[in-house]
DNA sequence: TAGATTGTTAATCGATTAACAATC
DNA sequence: TAGATTGTTAATCGATTAACAATC
């Protein structure tokens, strides 16, 4: 189906028509045309049908979309079939809100949490213990981690991403306000630039 | 200078240049080229003269930009130049960990933090007391308030912008999995969707 | 079958890159 | 002045939209 050149763009709509898809299941809609979809999801029909078609022909002339299968095959595209262990990376207030998402029914399983504090060291965030952060590289490798959640402060992000490319770590969820330099062009890092996103909103508010 | 038809893409990257330019600033570099730019930032040296020349010629030739004046001028393109109220929506881990980021070196003063729990109410997080949530609306109409971070949960999402929007809030920074209908067009909306951000990591994950 | 809607090709639009004259 | 680098136009590339034949 996928055959690697799928454009960032598109791969980036696939959560949206995934959480749409889900609720139009929880609905009972069981099926839907790209015209209807298009308009509670805000796309264009045609843009619709080309997205999908990247990956399947998964419609049907006349018919239009099965929702529950097209939720599923979504599903299966964004890798939603099996579980990936999760490490998160400071345990101050982000870090805690971070364990309390309910991640889990997508299949992110939180296996450790590291701090340098010693007020939060040995403490219990949903059953998980905070460990000090040299337990880290150990615990990844153990535990056969892929995905780490970088919530440290600026100064230490660079150095803890180093080490956890160097424990088998294959992503990085990036929180902090540094922009990592990784080597290893297989770890992926996906930034949540907060401070960015911030400042969008004061571009728009300025001349109003 | 800026004639309101600035593309989102350019717009969103003007973050990133005033980080970049804060490093510069902070390292004593007080002169760049874009050639030069562009090898610490990511972008090419002519993305960068084209995103610059949309607000107006700021370098000069057979020199490059001034690094004070460009992030100066970055700045101003941003809307730092003036403050804006903000308030918090749900004071679980995440509105906590919004209220003690920096914002406010960057102009982001915060002014009121409100949940329903009552365990919450009460407290006080960098000097901010959180209240109860039917204040809400009282405060932004009082406060002059810009700015609203929501941090509820999803079922509560809707009604809560709903609200503010019509205490005269104009901006919504959007933490719930929820995409708000707005009615006012004039209200900004900017979503950080950490599910879209977190799918996307398992997107690339799934078959390595 | 007739109607509906997909899958897919072609046309348009917008964003990025390349090139170079202007000029500091 | 000569060299460097911008500002800006033109060329290319990619993404979105439109159109329609295929087909359920």
């Amino acid at each position: 189906m996928t055959n690697g050149k799928i454009s960032m763009t598109v791969i980036r709509r696939l959560p949206k028509y995934h959480r749409y898809l889900k609720d139009l299941l929880d609905k009972g809609i069981n099926r839907i045309s790209s015209k209807e979809l298009s308009e509670i999801i805000g796309f264009t029909a045609s843009q619709i049908r080309q997205d999908l078609n990247n990956f399947g022909g998964f419609g049907q002339q006349g018919y239009g979309y099965n929702v529950e299968d097209l939720f599923n095959e979504i599903g299966l595209i964004l890798g939603l079939s099996r579980p990936y262990k999760t490490v998160i990376i400071g345990a101050g207030n982000l870090g805690q809100a971070l364990a309390n998402y309910d991640f889990e029914v997508h299949g992110f399983q939180l296996v450790g949490m590291y701090d340098v504090d010693e007020n939060l060291i040995g403490r219990k965030i949903k059953g998980i213990e905070i460990k000090p952060s040299n337990r880290l590289v150990e615990d990844c490798v153990i535990h056969n981690v892929d995905i780490a959640y970088l919530c440290t402060n600026r100064e230490s992000a660079q150095n803890v991403a180093n080490a956890l490319t160097k424990c088998g770590v294959r992503a990085i969820w990036n929180f902090t306000p540094v922009d990592l330099k990784i080597s290893d062009e297989s770890v992926i890092v996906e930034d949540v630039h907060l401070i960015d996103s911030l400042l969008t909103i004061s571009y728009f508010l300025k001349d109003r």
